[in-house]
DNA sequence: CATGAATGAGGGTTCATTCAT
DNA sequence: AATGAATGAACCCTCATTCAT
């Protein structure tokens, strides 16, 4: 096979995405400006993604994985929920925070109706066991009587909270991360310890 | 600058910018579909404003000012601060589920960045007494010694994570305005009463 | 209603594109010429024709038309039948002779599949009359027994052939138009006269 | 230039570029679908013809030559004209109506402006003798006194004018073949038999 | 020679904005 | 002030052709 597709060129094109989406604004970002970006020719964006919007749910996608594997690679199978809870706090906002953009065009990229149902349902795969976790936490008892996907997503809420603060404060980033996590806790916890 | 004739046409320009941002999302919407919708001419939307960004600009402080006002028209200025807080709480999510449309296009705007830094701080203001209450408690040691923006946002965000599940789900509309709210409680009070 | 849509303009646009169409051919016409060719900004032009095919389907019919004009508009309704195939016949001839360029566009656009069945249909009506007089030739024995789209078609074909000719030697143009015309006659009359 | 090595490819490609443009249209045939078409790389393509336009050229020289052969291969050096001529418009139409396709692709070159004068000198060549048997029955009256090449340009059109019905027609093929036939042959024989 | 990724000029079309009416 | 035709820069994408593998 002659001149394989290369796979450096096809992540500079979603980094390169990323970043001239998050300076102009998803909507205002020609494709021109990616391929200049990543430094290759304008046709060449279309050998790797066949249309913009396709480019559009493999970038969703791919940022989706990397704040997976931030997340989970780790992630403690055991011990109190507490401090289980508090470890994917902490992953999310520390990768948050040392990847702001990527954090704020993950946000554009959530609320654009270019994310197809399929490209939100495979980025939400990787989380399904912090969902399980939230369930059994639930029945044991250790957190609220409610909906699972309502606490999950209201750690989400205040997470995305946090890191806005930690970004704007770095001074006081330490202070935020965990105040932040106490109101969680807090808010969906049976007992607060 | 005279303020052009009919305060009406302006009315049905943000009404009808709204209709066609939820429709279309803020990207794909011209001005031409938006006069249309309004029902007037495509030049006439340049003559109530200078530009498209301005139009965006106009909805935005609309949106927050109507909001602000459904907040504030009857907060009650005595009586405990969980009752207090609860009904902002209560007129908040009232509005956005009232108002699944604009809160939607409230959301677009808030991350696009044709929004100016000043309109944001417009749309702020009406709020600032919400601030002051949140001080003033925080102050009387009834809510946690947090910086009092952060207490804020916590708010809004577990509001809108609240609202979020409000319209999905509006048979459990009522438990969801609930549980939202204690959340948010137990999460910034010194005590949970 | 603020500047009209003129019809000057369509007009242009539509002599601009046979122009273009003539020069380098349908295949190979870039919207930008024509608009250029008719003195207009390039969106102009969609303001005109919804599409480049559109204007193509426009254009079409209005050859059409204007031939059906020049073939029927002195249509002799009386007379033997030779005097008024023959009077076609002329009429034909003469407007493709005296546009070439037209003639051609034509002939271009009669094979490309852009010119939509419904267009075609369109195109044809006019000359359902001289169908209707060949099939009362053919009832009254002076044409041969033919099916008389046959008849039509084979007139068609020998007149735009004839063209060719009367083109290329236009100093033998009358003698070609003559000659032309006799072998269509003896070739579909019962008896050459 | 050394010939490509495959023949097979060469023909597989003008093979495949008949097929395309009978289906697409010559304009909206793009290069790459004809490799895919034959089964070969884009690149390959272009190492069988310098470029798309030589393709398109060798396609109608190659297409005029098989009609050639078809015409001529068994053409009969004796007999009386009429039987001769019925030959070979008998061959044509024979032609025409076994590769409906390649007659089509045919008649789109024949209009296009990418075929070049020399390819056309080309392809006419073979046809020469058809028009000394022409010249010849001019010079022994059995022919009328008309210029030849008029002769010969309104068999052709005439036997197109043929095919066409007898591919719409297909049962009643065998009878526009003949009568297209004696349309032509009482059009320019001095005396009908 | 065969391959197919890379190239970048153009293509049709859209759209914010202007301006003649 | 209101209208909507006019404008032309930009946009996304295609495609003939080149060239590294």
């Amino acid at each position: 096979m002659a001149r394989p597709k290369s796979d450096d060129k096809r992540n500079a094109l979603l980094l390169a995405a990323e970043q001239v989406f998050a300076e102009r604004g998803l909507a205002a970002a020609p494709t021109s400006a990616i391929s200049r970006q990543a430094g290759v020719a304008e046709g060449t964006l279309f050998t790797y993604f066949r249309t913009k919007d396709d480019l559009v749910n493999a970038l969703y996608r791919s940022i989706k994985l990397e704040l997976a594997d931030a997340l989970m690679a780790h992630f403690p199978r055991q011990g109190p929920v507490r401090d289980r809870l508090e470890y994917l706090w902490n992953a999310f906002v520390d990768w948050g925070v040392a990847n702001p953009q990527r954090l704020n065009v993950l946000d554009q990229l959530s609320v654009a109706d270019i994310v197809t149902d399929e490209s939100k349902a495979v980025g939400y795969e990787p989380f399904a066991e912090i969902e399980a976790l939230a369930q059994h936490s639930i029945r044991t008892e250790i957190l609220q009587a409610y909906p699972c996907e309502f606490i999950a997503a209201s750690m989400k809420a205040l997470a995305e909270t946090t890191m806005g603060f930690m970004n704007a404060y770095p001074a006081e980033s330490g202070l935020y991360r965990k105040i932040g996590f106490d109101v969680f806790w807090r808010g969906v916890a049976r007992k607060a310890d």
